[in-house]
DNA sequence: TGCTATACTTGATTTAAATCAAGGTGACTG
DNA sequence: CAGTCACCTTGATTTAAATCAAGTATAGCA
């Protein structure tokens, strides 16, 4: 049985971390080459999920972390008075679930925004593999430790700046996230609804659609619907209150 | 003259993990007792800083990461248009730095409140120490995954709530911090100025004050500078809007 | 001991964004 | 292919908190 879903896992269909186009971006950056059969091993690869569907659900057991492969997902929490929080958005390469690392439960639901494929890594196997591979060890203790800066940078933003910075600052997060990609940095499409948006940022919805016509308007963005296309890059650099200070 | 300095670590006046009255909210909590002595290894305590001064500063280069022994911290970002952003307090028992962890530079600087000593934890020491104790190692990830938490919890404190009810979800969290320390939970001494509340909460220190006498006048708290008294901990928690939700 | 600076409070006015209200757009579905 | 639903946009009005503008305590210090 254990020996079928092994096979399964390193049959062609299912590409290996060797193989895998994000290799320079996910875990396997951080080890070395001959050290990444043991990642292949704890790894679950291949799962594919819906639009809208659950990856995990907050405040059910933690069994894995998970790194987007392909797709998009959106982790968010909700309190007992039913309000949603939107904590971040997650493209290829980048793992999901590190606020829920060595915890009982989750500590917020991850959804998938479009049809999504991640590889799972059961949070007690790669603690154990952590143990082994300093490199390793090394390398998720930095991204834990980014993902509290990043955090802190959304809290910034959300207590200091304006709704046309916050939206600059989105922007142009994404744009490097595609470029880090080797995509498109100024045309692509956004992976979320204006309402998720609107939520992580700390905004109303409309708001946010006032603050994307009044780009296109003064001809720094051109956006359709979630089609985006940033034409002017250094005004929205200008947007963002730190660059605008700096200029001072 | 390692010796010398393991002599002196050892000696009276400096207490060891193994006598220290916050083994039990601090790292040490963590470890069997026979293997505290590798923490006590690696560990650099005692330093004291005076009101005001700087225990480590944004953007250089990260040494260590530090437990509150007495006093409290603050930490914060500033960006290049010189504006802060307090990220966090920390309690005697609590670790700052995490966001650094593994980092090449400090992403926040950290300033004594009040007179304050701290132990010291060299990252490359403790990263080391981790990958031979498991049990420190899933500690470390919990502590991140918490502090990934917490600041998802401003986050959202900032995004959707208002002043009352940031503020008084601060007065709730202090006092349970304070409750973990065995001290009382309803009467403490607040360690940073209304100007750092209203910073970390995104508030103008106007909104901070007014609030607290709001309070005041409700009967809800006590409150004269910076001693507090929380008269009614159940209206408290009936402002922050997760309570109020959940009671209609 | 008084002086100065810093911290805190209070009131009046302004403002950015929320809310309320109404349409428009597009995509899937029976 | 019409109908429905979810998503997005635009406009008018309201509002919570910022800002502006004085003060008043408080603490550290010469």
């Amino acid at each position: 049985m254990a020996q079928a879903i092994r096979l399964h896992q390193v049959s062609p269909l299912k590409a290996s971390c060797h193989q895998c186009s994000l290799s320079n971006l996910c875990l396997p950056l951080a080890i070395e080459e001959n050290d990444l059969d043991r990642l292949e091993d704890i790894v679950q690869q291949g799962k594919i999920y819906n639009r809208g569907e659950h990856i995990f659900d907050q405040s059910t057991p933690v069994r894995s972390c998970f790194a987007v492969k392909s797709g998009s997902i959106k982790t968010s929490i909700i309190t007992e008075g039913g309000e949603e929080q939107v904590t971040g958005f997650f493209m290829p390469g980048e793992l999901v679930g590190l606020d829920s690392m060595s915890s009982e439960t989750y500590a917020c639901t991850a959804k998938a925004l479009e049809r999504t494929s991640v590889c799972e890594f059961p949070v007690d196997r790669l603690e154990e593999l952590t143990g082994k591979l300093p490199e390793l060890q090394h390398h998720m203790y930095h991204l834990m430790s980014q993902e509290i800066q990043n955090s802190h940078q959304l809290a910034m933003l959300l207590s200091k700046n304006t709704a046309e910075e916050r939206i600059a600052a989105l922007l142009l997060s994404l744009s490097s996230r595609f470029r880090r990609r080797r995509m498109s940095a100024t045309n692509f499409s956004l992976p979320m609804a204006r309402n998720d948006i609107a939520n992580f940022l700390g905004l109303a919805v409309e708001t946010v659609s006032r603050v994307f016509t009044r780009f296109q308007n003064q001809g720094i963005i051109r956006a359709r619907g979630r089609e985006v296309e940033l034409l002017d890059v250094e005004a929205l650099q200008m947007v963002t209150r730190d660059f605008a200070r700096q200029g001072q």
